[in-house]
DNA sequence: TCTCTTCTTGAATGTTCGTTCAAGATACGC
DNA sequence: GCGTATCTTGAACGAACATTCAAGAAGAGA
């Protein structure tokens, strides 16, 4: 036996990357083999092709962003707080990253689709399952007595994560931090008023 | 002399049409040339390239689009019914058509964003036309004392366009009407609030 | 009707792409 | 320390790509 040289997770990331910024078409093998620092026979050995490497950091990203999304509710502030700061997140993301660094399941499902329909549901899946959870907080912050039992958790969630996708992308041609800080300041007052 | 047996108009339509279902990168000369029903040859006469179609393209859409935007507001209604048309609209757009009919602005700037500083300054110049014209209607539903002079008509049409994306990306994952109109429901009720 | 000019056509070009595979390298079991 | 199973390497492959161009088609002017 002799196992694999690289860190999969490493790999991984770098793939993410190479994904987000130049999109799933225009990032070529070589790109990848630049970023990951694989051979084309290792990456073709371990994910079997170029679309296999994407759904491997699909999922990987599925992973970090879910790890991220916890870690930000596990404190002992008010739930409503807790959305604050990963909103505030969210518009820190854009505007400090280069200019490309959208969410890679919104770009990829920008990109892809109607021509892959295993990847659009995969996309889907995960977005409805950050949906879920932020409705599950919305809950929990009714239950804190921060929110009005009256509103509806799930069209909350829903609304929520209209404005991180608008955020996104208004961002791409306004990364200005007061105009961003400004539209997430009004989201999250719409949310909770 | 012998003029040109193409429609121009057409032709850039039919090229919107594709760039907008399968993206820049993956629509191939010979999809072009199935859509437009232009040869290679003539193509090229005509843009110069690719990327020139998808200038043309991109000039073809924003004249589309601000032409439609004018019919909105050409009528004696209220402003803000108007621009709750105008959101109507969008939905019934995100929900209608095959599920890829995307804005081709912001289908561009997803895809292309920094690869191309040029094509991006062109995205980004005319979405700031749109969000120009929105903050001028704005401050025409204030004249009309439909809306607090408090309020500030950029903001505001930063946040209606930060709305329209953000549902456009939504649509994505969840084509069903009632959702989207929920959504475009708030979105309008928290501008005019 | 003939000629000139311009447009149209589609095969050919060189490049780049995703993918394969056989040879070489390396760690593990004995 | 040897043999072997597995991983790594990168050259090679056909396919698909954007682009070119020379030959053919067709309107305009006489």
């Amino acid at each position: 036996m002799r196992s694999a040289e690289f860190d999969k997770e490493k790999v991984l990331r770098s793939a993410m990357n190479a994904f987000m910024h130049k999109g799933y078409a225009k990032t070529s093998m070589q790109d990848l083999k630049k970023a990951t620092g694989l051979h084309p026979g290792s990456i073709y050995c371990a994910f079997e092709n170029k679309r296999g490497l994407l759904l491997a950091a699909l999922e990987q990203y599925r992973l970090d962003r879910k790890a991220e999304f916890e870690q930000y509710f596990s404190g002992t502030q008010p739930t409503l707080d807790n959305l604050k700061a990963y909103l505030d997140n969210v518009v820190a993301e854009c505007i400090s990253c280069d200019s490309a660094q959208a969410c890679l399941l919104t770009k990829a499902l920008n990109e892809i689709s109607d021509q892959d329909t295993e990847i659009q549901q995969i996309i889907s899946d995960n977005l409805s399952m950050l949906q879920q959870a932020l409705a599950e907080k919305f809950e929990l912050a009714k239950s804190e007595k921060a929110l009005s039992e009256q509103k509806d958790s799930d069209h909350l969630a829903r609304y929520f994560l209209m404005g991180i996708y608008g955020l996104r992308t208004f961002a791409h041609t306004h990364p200005e931090a007061k105009v961003l800080e400004q539209l997430a300041e009004q989201l999250y007052a719409d949310i909770c008023a």
